[in-house]
DNA sequence: AGGACACTTAACGTATACATTGGCGCATCG
DNA sequence: CGATGCGCCAATGTATACGTTAAGTGTCCT
């Protein structure tokens, strides 16, 4: 009879055990391919296997999968059935779709701000992230105008204080995030933005809502009819 | 040597064949649990394991775990590791939240249908759903009222143009969907609605994209004080 | 008696096994 | 030479195996 006296540690199985990366495989592979897709890592139309992106992850096919149908929910890839998983490009009519989306949304969020008449100090991150818009365009800073820019909207939703349009406004931006990017040197630099968010906040911190939402309301639609007609015009079809 | 020659089916592994209820296992899983708190077959607060979705349907853990994390995505349940899966309720707070969101983007959809002259043909639809919305009231059927209340929303939002749109918008009203049916009777009935809606669709008619989306604001205001008084003085903290 | 700690075990997260499927190439036919 | 059909195979969808974990429980110590 033959006694296996000591299997040192084959593991053909189960989980790595305590802290792989940080949380969950599932959460880690998320992570991972979300940020990899913002920052162009994998460009739009980039194609891999579920068992690829295992590989290089160094995980099984389940958490990635499921990762990847995150993502898919999200609109960030496309799941072809036996073709692999494609990053999915954004069409000029997509992004119709995602600004019509914000249109909506965001002066939505201003008027809840302006209406709940918060103390000075609440607003203050946003006139902070106004500031650094000026700095950052005087600097001739593209990049960091563009981060002061995503951060003053982010703390603008984020004080709603509705978790849903948080979350939906937060997806519609990380979808358009990379042709915000590519967009970003192609069109006259953003001198108006800095004094249009200013209004938006003082109309916030006066209490008046309806101005505060059709301020915002056209700020969107500038911002938004700019950038759709750069992306016809340079017929950038598929970012 | 032994040769077996004739295994009948002993099918330990594998997915059942072919037509199994539809397409993918994990659509049928989706559809069917999705159903079933949508009539309160699961009502809120029910609770049951990964396992016992598998056992009720016939299934592995796997596609009823992928459809129950998008169930999950979309605020119907909640996953309490290790404590099973659990119908989410729907807090006053929480139809808060989504009547602020479907106050933003349903007055857009009716603004971009508006936008478009479409021809009368295509609005029919519309107005035979605010047909039946008079003739159930005048039948005092409640339940054929909501029907083609929910119709009548539904088919103004697929005019718009815009499938993200239409899909949030969609996921808003399957959340709200229960609490909606809760208050149907406990509300003075909806006599003014159908006006409303008729005269919606007369400025959508008109092209006059202003007016439809202030109708159309007011009428998703009105019916959302409404339903979030009854909720709290009903004190229904959880449905 | 009360609290801390170890133990048990149910449930999940992850890995792996496996059958179906649909696309693609090749061969055959028109 | 182009169309059509068959068979192969890679990739997925699904099932199953398995280790970890933490909720619950009982025990022991103080």
């Amino acid at each position: 009879m033959v006694r296996i006296t000591s299997i040192p540690r084959a593991r053909k199985h189960g989980p790595t055990p305590s802290p792989p990366g940080r949380g969950s495989l599932v959460a880690k592979a998320y992570r991972e391919i979300r940020q990899r897709i913002l920052d162009n890592v994998y460009p739009a139309g980039h194609r891999a296997l579920e068992q690829e992106y295992a590989d290089e992850l160094g995980l099984s096919r389940t958490p990635v999968r499921e990762a990847l149908l995150k993502l898919a929910s999200e609109g960030l890839v496309e799941v072809m059935p036996r073709h692999g998983t494609r990053v999915l490009p954004v069409s000029p009519d997509d992004m119709r779709e995602i600004y019509e989306m914000l249109t909506a949304l965001e002066p939505m969020a201003a008027e809840l701000v302006a209406r709940k008449k918060l103390p000075a100090a609440d607003l203050k991150p946003l006139v902070d992230a106004s500031r650094d818009m000026s700095a950052a365009l005087k600097a001739d800073d593209l990049d960091a105008w563009a981060e002061a820019d995503e951060r003053y909207h982010r703390l603008l939703i984020a004080l709603a204080g509705n978790r849903l349009l948080a979350d939906a406004v937060q997806g519609l931006w990380d979808r358009a995030h990379r042709a915000r990017m590519v967009t970003l040197r192609l069109r006259p630099k953003p001198v108006n933005s800095t004094a249009e968010h200013n209004a938006i906040v003082d109309a916030i911190r006066a209490g008046d809502a309806a101005t505060a939402a059709r301020l915002y309301r056209g700020h969107r639609e500038r911002g938004s009819s700019e950038l759709l007609a750069i992306l016809e015009r340079a017929r950038i079809s598929a970012l």
